[in-house]
DNA sequence: CCATGTGAAGGTATTCACAGCC
DNA sequence: GGCTGTGAATACCTTCACATGG
């Protein structure tokens, strides 16, 4: 199964596979099954065992998958071994939440730099990070930051984003809820949050007010 | 076409197509064609075409869609013409951003209460809205108000979410990075933000430090 | 025996190409 | 002529069932 293409949806749940062993890892096991990482994740066990199945053979058969090893794979496969370091732009309410929020550790990322337009930001820290002119965004090239989180109003993602790829970002985050083009070799994950929200009412039957849980 | 179960794919594309079309709205169209309204989501032409035939005739060959109407079906197909108010649970740094966050608006979708469990949150106003203890959850169920966003620790996910359950909520926006187990009769959106970012690197050849954008 | 790894089967969603209608 | 709507073809992903190996 080595030589194989990697489905996408492979990749998105394989995240989650890595914080569900680093879970299983603090609570002293060394090894885990396909089965039991089924059922602190939830998704199905073959599921899982197909997933890995893609990139090598990292289970022993009558024990389980050892779990510090496969923790190490996956961030090998993912790449986080090697890019970690990721630049803030638009440091708003919700850059600032992004800023300050504690999860991205688990996966060794690290916003390590934070940029925006308004001078009354310009200067001032936020959770140790300097917030500097975005006038200055192409200093990023030589402090080895390759993803960026974009959390600036939509109609100024474009711009931001031309910005980002002409200062080498690789890989951008897009909060902002809007297309953004990009030359091929960048990668862009556009998360519109209200979006969510949105389709959220669609599964919910037209019936019933009150019931009990 | 329109006796057809419909694709979980097709649900998470309409809001982006009633965004694009409020756009378009905004800016003075009457009607749409496919074409050009895939041009300004980012989606293909005729999965768009397809996407709306699953509900209906809705275009009018030759002419295109009349974008009131569109948006009208669209919303009516999302149940956004009903179901409007949601909930916030959890005021930290990323609740007070969602409380904060105006692109809710477009979809009609209110914040109108927000609880937490912080003695020293519990009375204060952020946004128009007073914080409640989550004690209190329960008097959701008289308000009308069907959705919820969880913005807690992931350790507290499980147990918010089973108190949202038993106060009749229906729906859930979950942005604590983990399974959250409800009855089958509720749905819930995990949107966790880290896993987004950590998925990013794999998408970005090894090679290559500087190029020009 | 136990749990992995994987071809094969089954199901779902995307893409195509064009018939149908304005 | 232009644009929608859709059956058919294709691609993709999931699920199954079991052979494989510790």
């Amino acid at each position: 199964m080595r030589y194989h293409k990697i489905p996408d949806e492979t990749v998105r749940r394989l995240p989650v596979y890595l914080r569900g062993l680093m879970v299983s890892a603090n609570q002293g096991n060394r090894y885990i099954s396909s089965l039991s990482l089924a059922d602190s994740v939830g998704v199905d066990s073959w599921q899982i065992r197909k997933d890995f199945s893609y990139f090598g053979d990292f289970g022993t058969r009558g024990v389980g998958y050892d779990i510090e090893r496969l923790a190490r794979e996956s961030k090998k496969i993912l790449r986080l071994d090697v890019i970690r370091r990721a630049v803030l732009v638009g440091v708003g309410d919700l850059g600032s939440a992004l800023l300050a929020y504690p999860g991205f550790d688990v996966y060794g990322l690290d916003i390590v730099a934070a940029f925006d337009i308004d001078p009354h930001k310009i200067g001032r820290t936020a959770n140790g990070v300097t917030i500097e002119d975005f006038a200055r965004i192409d200093t990023v090239t030589e402090r080895e930051i390759n993803l960026a989180i974009v959390a600036v109003p939509r109609t100024a993602a474009q711009l931001a984003v031309v910005k980002l790829v002409a200062a080498g970002i690789k890989g951008v985050l897009n909060f902002a809820p809007c297309k953004v083009s990009v030359p091929k070799r960048v990668k862009v994950i556009t998360l519109d949050i209200a979006m969510e929200l949105a389709r959220l009412p669609y599964y919910i039957p037209r019936s019933s007010r009150v019931e009990e849980g």
